[in-house]
RNA sequence: GGGUGCGUAGUCUAGUUGGUUAGGAUACCUGCCUUACACGCAGGUGAUCGUUGGUUCGAAUCCGACCGCACCCA
């Protein structure tokens, strides 16, 4: 690619296509599984195919990108593989609207017309979240990229369920489940959302057969109280006993129902008595099994009631009936009282209605035996969590498991590999391919839960069962990225079968991210409307820019706040890049010396002082991302570049470019170049787009792009504590004089003179940096020696013991400067005294540590001759 | 009801095994268009580390209780 010279201001739109176009090109993102290369693997998770991009999935596919892109450029095999998920419920609910858009209705569609309609929905749209994790500049090796109900895929979910099958582990019963009336599906516990609801209790008097007595019910769901089929006590509550053998007749249905005692009664809730709907209730259920009471459902698919109630209210829905029958028990004077009463009610997460519990025959998996291994792989080390804690989570769920609904009825997804046989459907055939004389049978009509394939993935996306090329390079892949609050329904799963088919981890490292929430602690979602479009902010930021910003801001094990301001960090400390690139290009000659080996050659503490930063950073960077900490590395190389580098090197840079010192100018340019290129070496996993296009202006003609380009290892030649000793010595007298110029409002364009009081030695090593002095403290004559006087009217500040005036005639505001003074006097004292306590605290001399307290003594000596300058000088004032 | 995590300047955060003059960034105030950058430069104000007991010579850091926030599971 041509070196372009570079402009003023970085134009994001210019170059993230081009460079995105050319790494596709050079074909870096594709693995090689024959490659000798240590691989390193990640799999996506894979987005919901009909889905859009969300700052979740920036933030998710950011970190992904960090960890594949920095382990290309440490010369690992790197294989990032992508891909997307057929999402059952959500895509099925989303083409059933669809149709009904067009006059369409499910019910009148065959199974092969509404599929059709689906795949042609999926790919109308299915590419759109792919072109958009292209715009956020993921690196994933696109050959590879798979969805969940492609045949290879779809025979991996077979498989699976065909083994666990053979295995006993899978069976069919009926059961209570969580069923969603709009998809009128089954769905499994983790797709119920428990929210808060303010609603009633309403107190219901149940008439004792062939009595004027009565006992009282309370309910929050009257409507159910058509099936009910007891009333139940606890066994100890005096109040009833005599009740005991009675039957109460049901009002409105008018069917007598026995009274029974359970221990699962409170007899302190209520009144105590608890009428009892073993079809629609989870506890009521297993009150039903114990007492082999009758299940009698009332309800049809889609919750409206069905033909096993009175006539009157057959086809209303779950509202209308419940106030049918309120203002019906009423008008019988059956209604005791109605409270107000707040409870927790479970919503459908994809259906946003609350679910029924609903008796039906589905599919299950066993679970308590498949957890083992997968809990011991996490709890003994083989599969870190990054946060540590989510083991805790892990752990609480694994233990208390219950068996998995994995049955859907629903037409978009895996169907089931069961088929009855026509004439008796009690013969059953469970296989990958089908009977060999489909004819006479009649498969299950049910699809799988969608996390019974997407738990597959690590292997799947391989070519599972197969044993290929593939999945012996890239199984088990190194580290998943992923949202905390998929632990359960997909993280867990994924080690469960990772041990059961592949009797190994998955993988090794699971990061959990933060949760993305607004500035008011509401979690960032479509339906609340407080989602930012993560292409809006790419075009008002640039990509690298949110990318970097969003990195920042995103604590390790914690939620993230998100506003969009935040973002100028990241666009600011982008364009800082830029032009500190521009500046050190703009000073580099056409043929300047490159060949300086710098160790060999004699180096200023300014030099010494920055390569021994640049060491540590190097090894702090790496530090903190090895440890999963990204907001912490950004700020290491975020310090370094714009604190360090060009804070102070690129100033004292250019008073050696403007200078007629070629070899100095030539040291110089080598320095910089080497920090700006380790520099933007490191910031490429971070910011790609922008790295890699100032890595052209600064690369050999000979070297490859910087996606591909070595990543810096540490260094400790370069570490050189004394010389970062020295220049924070430097800084700090520098640091001083600004400040006293500022208090003294002396203008910056004027220079003032420098005075300093200090040792023989401090003396010297001031001399040596006069230089710096002059230009970086805008100093014009300078003056040293150990017993100078202090010159009149100058103004005082007191650094390192040495002390510096700085002589300012009429300037000089003599109030202020006694107020700074008197300030630091009154800093200097308190800190003098807490010391002073704890020297005389003879505890603390014998207890603590020797080195301790020799520090206490030390620091007692620096602030004690500190005070007395300080003294001194605001004596002069005087 | 059970569990998990978190309370450090207006805001966001660092502070690994207790000993730092409690870092940093943003925001704010003051002065500067100093030939890389006003998406900038220089200087400055701002925190008794949620409350309260305890352990210790010494606690932001360890332990207990409480208060507040968030999430997960019943």
């Amino acid at each position: 690619m041509p070196k372009t010279s570079l402009v003023k201001a970085y134009d994001p739109t210019q170059v993230e296509d081009r460079w995105y176009e050319h790494w596709l090109d050079k074909n870096y993102f594709h693995a090689d599984a024959d490659s000798e290369k240590e691989p390193y693997t990640i799999v996506i998770p894979p987005p919901n195919v009909t889905g859009m991009l969300t700052m979740g999935h920036v933030l998710n596919n950011t970190i992904q990108d960090i960890l594949i892109r920095k382990a290309r450029m440490e010369g690992k095999e790197a294989c990032w593989i992508p891909g997307t998920d057929h999402a059952s419920i959500a895509t099925e609910a989303k083409v059933v609207k669809m149709l009904e858009g067009k006059g369409i209705n499910k019910d009148d569609l065959s199974r092969e017309e509404f599929l059709d309609h689906a795949w042609q929905w999926k790919e109308k749209y299915g590419g759109i979240i792919i072109q958009q994790l292209k715009k956020l500049g993921c690196s994933c090796d696109w050959e590879r990229e798979r969805f969940t109900m492609e045949d290879d895929y779809t025979r991996a979910v077979l498989t699976a369920f065909v083994k666990l099958y053979e295995k006993g582990l899978v069976y069919k019963g009926f059961r209570l489940v969580n069923w969603c009336p709009v998809s009128r599906s089954a769905i499994s516990d983790e797709e119920v959302i428990h929210k808060e609801v303010n609603g009633y209790l309403w107190h219901f008097r149940y008439p004792i057969t062939d009595s004027d007595e009565y006992l009282v019910v309370a309910t929050t769901r009257p409507e159910t109280m058509l099936g009910d089929t007891a009333v139940a006590i606890h066994p100890d509550d005096d109040r009833y006993q005599h009740l005991l053998g009675k039957t109460v007749t049901l009002p409105l249905v008018g069917r007598e129902i026995p009274i029974i005692t359970d221990d699962y009664v409170d007899p302190e809730f209520g009144t105590g008595c608890v009428k009892v709907t073993p079809a629609h209730d989870p506890n009521d259920f297993s009150i039903g099994e114990r007492h082999s009471l009758e299940f009698i459902n009332v309800m049809n698919d889609d919750a409206s009631l069905n033909d096993n109630v009175p006539e009157q209210y057959v086809g209303l829905n779950r509202e209308d009936a419940r106030k049918a029958i309120v203002t019906d028990l009423e008008s019988a004077g059956l209604l005791e009282k109605t409270e107000d009463y707040t409870n927790k009610i479970g919503y459908s997460e994809r259906g946003h209605v609350p679910i029924e519990f609903y008796v039906s025959e589905q599919w299950f998996i066993k679970m308590d035996e498949l957890v083992k291994p997968a809990l011991d792989a996490v709890n003994n080390g083989r599969i870190t969590f990054h946060p540590e804690h989510w083991i805790k989570t892990y752990n609480h769920w694994m233990e208390n498991i219950k068996d998995w609904c994995i049955s859907r009825q629903l037409w978009w997804g895996h169907q089931i590999p069961v088929w009855y046989y026509k004439d008796d459907p009690l013969k059953t055939h469970v296989s990958i391919d089908g009977p060999s004389d489909p004819e006479n049978w009649e498969q299950d009509p049910d699809v799988l839960d969608t996390w019974a394939s997407s738990w597959l993935w690590p292997m799947a996306v391989h070519t599972w069962p197969e044993l290929g090329n593939d999945l012996k390079k890239f199984y088990p892949t190194d580290t998943l990225v992923t949202g905390p609050d998929i632990i359960f329904f997909w993280v867990a799963r994924m080690i469960i079968t990772g041990y059961e088919f592949m009797n190994k981890r998955p993988f090794k490292d699971v990061y959990f991210t933060s949760i993305l929430r607004d500035e008011k602690g509401q979690k960032l979602s479509k339906s609340l409307g407080n989602s930012p479009d993560p292409f809006s902010l790419f075009g008002e930021y640039g990509t690298d820019a949110v990318r970097f910003g969003i990195m920042l801001m995103a604590p390790q094990g914690l939620d993230v706040l998100f506003s969009k301001s935040r973002l100028n960090v990241g666009r600011n400390f982008m364009n800082k890049l830029w032009n500190a690139c521009r500046f050190v290009d703009m000073n580099l000659s056409d043929d300047w010396d490159r060949t300086y080996e710098l160790n060999t050659v004699e180096l200023k503490l300014p030099d010494m002082w920055i390569l021994s930063r640049l060491g540590h950073t190097i090894r702090e960077y790496n530090r903190q991302l090895n440890r999963f900490h990204f907001n912490e590395a950004a700020k290491v190389i975020y310090d370094f570049t714009w604190n360090g580098f060009c804070d102070w090197y690129v100033e004292i840079a250019k008073t050696r470019f403007y200078s007629e010192d070629e070899t100095t100018k030539d040291i110089t340019r080598n320095i910089t170049v080497r920090c700006i290129r380790t520099v933007l070496a490191l910031l490429h996993p971070y910011a790609p787009f922008i790295t890699e296009e100032l890595w052209s202006h600064f690369k050999e003609t000979d070297e490859p792009d910087l996606i591909v380009s070595p990543w810096p290892d540490y260094e400790d030649d370069w570490v050189n504590d004394q010389a970062e000793k020295d220049m924070l010595v430097l800084q700090n007298v520098i640091t001083a004089i600004r400040s006293v110029r500022s208090r003294m409002n002396v203008s910056p364009s004027k220079k003032s003179d420098l005075v300093v009081r200090c040792t023989n030695e401090q003396g010297t090593f001031i001399h040596t940096h006069e230089q710096l002095l002059r230009s970086l403290a805008n100093i014009e004559s300078f003056s040293q020696g150990a017993n100078i006087e202090k010159p009149p009217q100058s103004a005082t500040a007191v650094v390192h013991g040495m002390e510096l005036y700085i002589p300012l005639g009429g300037l000089v505001d003599l109030d202020k400067e006694k107020s700074q003074l008197n300030k630091r006097k009154d800093k200097i004292e308190s800190l003098l005294s807490d010391i002073e306590k704890k020297l005389a605290n003879e505890e603390f001399l014998i207890r603590a540590p020797e080195e301790i307290v020799e520090k206490e003594h030390q620091k007692m000596g620096e602030l004690t001759d500190e005070l007395q300058k300080v003294t001194a000088n605001l004596e002069m004032l005087q």
